[in-house]
DNA sequence: ATAAAACTGTTGTCAGACAACTTATGATAT
DNA sequence: ATATCATAAGTTGTCTGACAACAGTTTTAT
């Protein structure tokens, strides 16, 4: 457990173009630059930041990739209105706060189980075998034990959801949760990996998962999304009840 | 509706380093640069799309930025593993086909359905007065017939469900949602907007958004999610079903 | 008074340079 | 022959300066 705060966060080299967009992006979000604003010039903005002007392209070419801004040659860069933004980005500033964490669980339980229901019906028989196979895999790694088989009862879990995603046919579905997966992983293990996955060592859950897997094999959508919302909402509930979870 | 035809697409001034971090972008997805491959360096890649080095090094600052790719300082660029990915993106190409917009109407209707459930459960009196009003401006648009009212309908129709998803108190659904709204709509309107509101001009339709608002009313996440979802998956069916859909 | 031209400011692109860093190679010492 | 160190080459990160393309404003010429 100390580990943890030995180490503490990691404080990877920024690189000096992200932290730029990220000052104006939050300068924007705070509402320091409104809608319609003008951004300040790059040559003003080079010099006010104490960097070259490259660098300051690099940032505001982040920021009208992602729709944030709209940049007119001869006049100039404007904050861009919300509905304009092309890209939905989870920014990992915000993993500080459990409350975070949380609303991501939400917004992946909504995801999934509509992932889920979509591959009940529209899955091929191929791609059930393999989801079967993997439930067994992960029935298999946890009748090995709480403590033996942590990594791979984990591993198959997110294998397990990950299929079923896939078996939805929507590329969508696949982008939006593999991101949110992504994000609630890396910050949870780098936190408390082990007690997450003992915890949620129960019988209980893998019958959650089985229903699952039995409702996507009988095709039946309905049954697909609430007994994955089930799931998923349970989870949350687990880890909402961690006195660690800090 | 011959319009749409003599004018096609609109084809906006595309910036160089767009362009290029597309182009990469793809041949990572297609699988002619695989998880772990090096990119090549920044001084070839100038060579070889014949443009300066700081537009390749724009197109790949993007690239980093969304999480696609890693570099190393000394060593190179490499094509990170899917799961790094901290951005979900909606690319504009790939709005050619009616089954694309489909697909983004299924996601949509998951996480819609996922946030009403959440608003009927945690928004405030407040937030419930506004909704409940805007639902009022709707009605009375809707009555003034299929013709007159189009443009303050589809408004009233968008600022509702904006609000209801505020509600939920989850930032995280309103960025998706805004993010898939404003793509859907966008693409929609180029199209055919007044048709398809024409189309959608049906008392049916107010009676499903009267029960979305009734649901979040009694504070019922459950028939929230159920009503919501019912009111969306008409809306695609009913486009689905339209003949002009290109 | 009006129209054309020059001027200014901004974004987009180009070219070259150096710093920081990693890896591989070759030289040197044992 | 082997191990160790110095050197060189290659790559990303940053800096500087310049010019082109374009929009808006001001000045000037008719």
């Amino acid at each position: 457990m100390g580990s943890a705060e030995i180490f503490g966060t990691i404080e990877r080299p920024r690189r000096l173009p992200d932290e730029i967009a990220q000052t104006i992006m939050s300068a924007i979000s705070s509402g320091e630059l409104r809608i319609g604003d003008k951004l300040p010039s790059e040559s003003e903005m080079s010099e006010r930041f104490g960097v070259a002007r490259t660098v300051v392209r690099e940032a505001v070419s982040l920021l009208k990739f992602d729709g944030v801004v709209d940049a007119k040659r001869g006049v100039g860069a404007f904050v861009a209105d919300r509905s304009e933004r092309t890209s939905f980005r989870i920014s990992p500033a915000c993993f500080e706060k459990r409350r975070e964490i949380v609303k991501l669980f939400q917004l992946r339980t909504s995801v999934q189980s509509g992932a889920a229901a979509l591959a009940a019906e529209f899955r091929s028989d191929e791609q059930f075998e393999v989801i079967e196979s993997t439930f067994e895999e992960l029935v298999k790694a946890n009748q090995r034990g709480p403590e033996k088989a942590v990594e791979e009862r984990i591993d198959a879990e997110l294998r397990l959801y990950r299929l079923i995603t896939e078996a939805s046919g929507n590329s969508y579905f696949c982008d939006v949760v593999s991101m949110i997966e992504a994000n609630i992983q890396t910050h949870l293990r780098s936190a408390f990996l082990k007690n997450t996955a003992a915890c949620e060592f129960k019988d209980s859950v893998i019958e959650e998962h089985r229903a699952v897997v039995k409702a996507i094999a009988e095709g039946d959508a309905e049954k697909a999304r609430i007994t994955t919302r089930r799931r998923f909402a349970n989870a949350a509930t687990s880890l909402a009840e961690r006195k660690d979870f800090a």
